[in-house]
DNA sequence: CGGAGTTTGTTTAGTATCGGCACAAAAGAA
DNA sequence: TTCTTTTGTGCCGATACTAAACAAACTCCG
């Protein structure tokens, strides 16, 4: 079968080009069996066959040939495809500003080990990310996996194709910090493989979102998430992200939602920024923010415990008619065909859906585009499983090519 | 040579996989020479020649193989390549506020034949686009060119799948023509060959400025422009039109750059549609609109003439300011890597390009998206030519499955 | 229980589309 | 003229498929 070890001149430069998305189809679970595969690529059951053997015979997945479940329709049961949870993983890692997070992530978006993460935070991007990849590569040891790439989310805009942080406004890094080749250092120096890339965190989430979560099947996702300070938005456009020509596009937070609204420091006044983030709703509902918990968890436990309060409930009415004036312009803007909701956003959609999608649906300029489905995020660590999904990229674009 | 009257089974169905991007790169000026195409392309010599020697039997593109003028380098000469100007053609419409126009349209974006066009508009829109039609077909009769395909252009938003006019506002059309169906009905009916579109005009436009104009080489297009009411924009990434999930993509109208400004049919006040189309400059200048000529030649006379008197002056300024705030905030959402303006945007550029610049760029969030080049549009009907591109965009998907 | 029908996997043969290579052709430079 | 540089062309083989026939595994129905 597949006596591949001849020439490989070729193979080695373009490989078999059903491979990437036939890989990918398994990797977000669209091809559940082989013959899902077949018609999903739209190719003969005999290259499918080939396909799917190659991937196994490189340790990305595993066919199951075994009779196993009945398939419910009549006909020979297909093999069933899933990715080979004992293949290789990437390294995951997340810096936010309640401190980080690393993991391991297998093939399917699978978190396969966690480190606990920390709560202090230093100043120096460096030593951050030398932490944080240093729990990488002790989960790394400890699991004994083969590595094949690495992924940082980061909560900032990151320039491309520089890869600089432009505003880590609640990490105090300095603007401008080059994440980037700093965590591409660190992974080199904890001897971890593969290569690594650096993205911003509601990005990350956004595919995270489209390949294992509430977005998939969409092919214009839109998803908007506010977690400590300020808001983030992005964009998936049939699979992929959409990072405009240096990487700033679905910068949301600037847009302007309430002409009298409070001041920010971009020197407008009643940006999505200030208007919908933890602190505009602790500052509406009459809150000081506590030392307790980070701004998010005081808002949602106020949203769920005390929805009754007469303050809180105007405090929430008040950000999601700010919210869905925000996201009616990005809707005729954009015009996905769903949105996506993150932290203190997808709090306040759960809290009165009805009246967010009306506000959206009232300031839209057409039904239709108005209606659009606007949908809570379902994946926990959205985004260190979007960074995993960075790191899975050249993996999924070109499998020969990548493990080898 | 490439006897290729063999069986042609998957030849039908796929197509040489490089003939398409190959003619794209000659239809668009960014393959001059055969060596340019070989490099272009990334294959071997073999293949570009192989690939060019079918393109010319094809009928599309000719191969120069004479001395021609010295390559300026040593070495060989290499082949020059250009669209063949005898070969086949679109047809091409365009409706707008005065009337419309018929164009046949060869490879390269060259027109070959315009009908005078009409000033008369119906506001039956089968009527309207029959008689369009009809021109075309009179112009194709008379050229004796093989036609491919035909492209519309209409003042609206266009709804996909169902290719329905939303807004045709200064048509006095019925919102919701099925203006699609209509064209196609009118091409048929004609005894047109080809496949028939129908698209937005500034989206058109904004690929025509892509591909001939001065949005070539951009991988991230903004375009904006005003003709007579209200504003439209369109997004080209990476050579593709960005529609959105239903075509409803970049309805930039109704973006507030104005809170206390003039009340829009939307039911908001200071949307950039009416803040900035050439009612509301001749308004600002304390101008009421003439008999002569239609509202855009007026703005652009009393631009152009009476630019010295300072209530023009001060109109455009604010007319400035206020498309600043808009391009900006679209910067800020999309970061496009080049933005042209249409229409009296074009003329409000031309007449003060550093303020213009500088509203964009104090309201960008970061001085290098800020800093995005802003052009004029270089094109003459760049719409109609842009209705063309729609009619042969199969033709440079896969020529061989389109020409038989 | 057993055949008919249905769906899927596998094998074999064939082919389109390239890459690689050697050589020829057309220019400038020495 | 001769060498060097650059480009075009013919030939061979490899890759990644398609097409078609056959085999396998199930359901359905009598």
């Amino acid at each position: 079968m597949n006596g591949k070890a001849t020439t490989t001149r070729t193979r080695l430069e373009r490989g078999r080009s059903a491979l990437g998305p036939a890989l990918e189809l398994v990797h977000t679970g669209r091809a559940p069996t082989r013959a899902v595969l077949t018609s999903e690529l739209g190719v003969t059951r005999a290259t499918a066959g080939a396909v799917a053997a190659e991937l196994e015979a490189l340790g990305l997945i595993r066919v199951d040939s075994r009779p196993g479940a009945a398939a419910g329709s009549q006909g020979r049961p297909s093999h069933r495809l899933a990715v080979d949870d004992t293949g290789p993983v990437v390294l995951a890692a997340q810096v936010h500003a309640d401190g980080f997070r690393a993991a391991l992530v297998a093939l399917g978006g699978r978190t396969v080990a966690t480190a606990p993460g920390c709560v202090t935070v230093s100043s120096d991007p460096a030593q951050v990310l030398g932490e944080v990849v240093a729990e990488g590569a002790a989960l790394l040891r400890e699991s004994g996996r083969r590595c094949v790439g690495a992924g940082l989310a980061v909560p900032s805009a990151v320039a491309e194709p520089e890869g600089t942080a432009l505003n880590p406004l609640h990490l105090a890094w300095p603007a401008g910090a080059p994440v980037r080749d700093l965590f591409v250092e660190q992974v080199r120096a904890a001897g971890i493989e593969g290569p690594a890339f650096t993205g911003n965190d509601v990005n990350l989430a956004a595919l995270a979102e489209h390949r294992h979560g509430a977005g998939r099947g969409s092919t214009q996702l839109l998803c908007v998430a506010t977690g400590h300070r300020g808001v983030g938005g992005a964009l998936v456009v049939d699979g992929r992200l959409h990072t405009g020509s240096s990487g700033l596009a679905l910068e949301v937070g600037h847009l302007t939602v309430n002409p009298e609204g409070r001041p920010c420091h971009c020197g407008s006044r009643g940006c999505l920024d200030v208007e919908t983030d933890p602190l505009a709703f602790l500052d509406a509902a009459g809150r000081d923010p506590g030392p307790e918990g980070s701004l998010l968890e005081q808002s949602r436990d106020l949203l769920r415990t005390e929805y009754a309060d007469r303050s809180v409930r105007a405090a929430a009415e008040e950000l999601i008619d700010r919210l869905g004036l925000g996201l009616a312009g990005l809707v005729n803007i954009l015009n996905p065909d769903r949105v996506i909701l993150g932290g203190l956003h997808r709090e306040l959609l759960d809290a009165d859906p009805a009246r967010l999608r009306a506000v959206v649906a009232d300031r839209s300029l057409w039904g239709r585009s108005g209606s659009v489905p606007i949908l809570a995020c379902t994946l926990d660590h959205n985004s260190l499983v979007g960074a995993a999904e960075l790191a899975w990229q050249p993996v999924l674009d070109d499998p020969l090519a990548a493990l080898t």
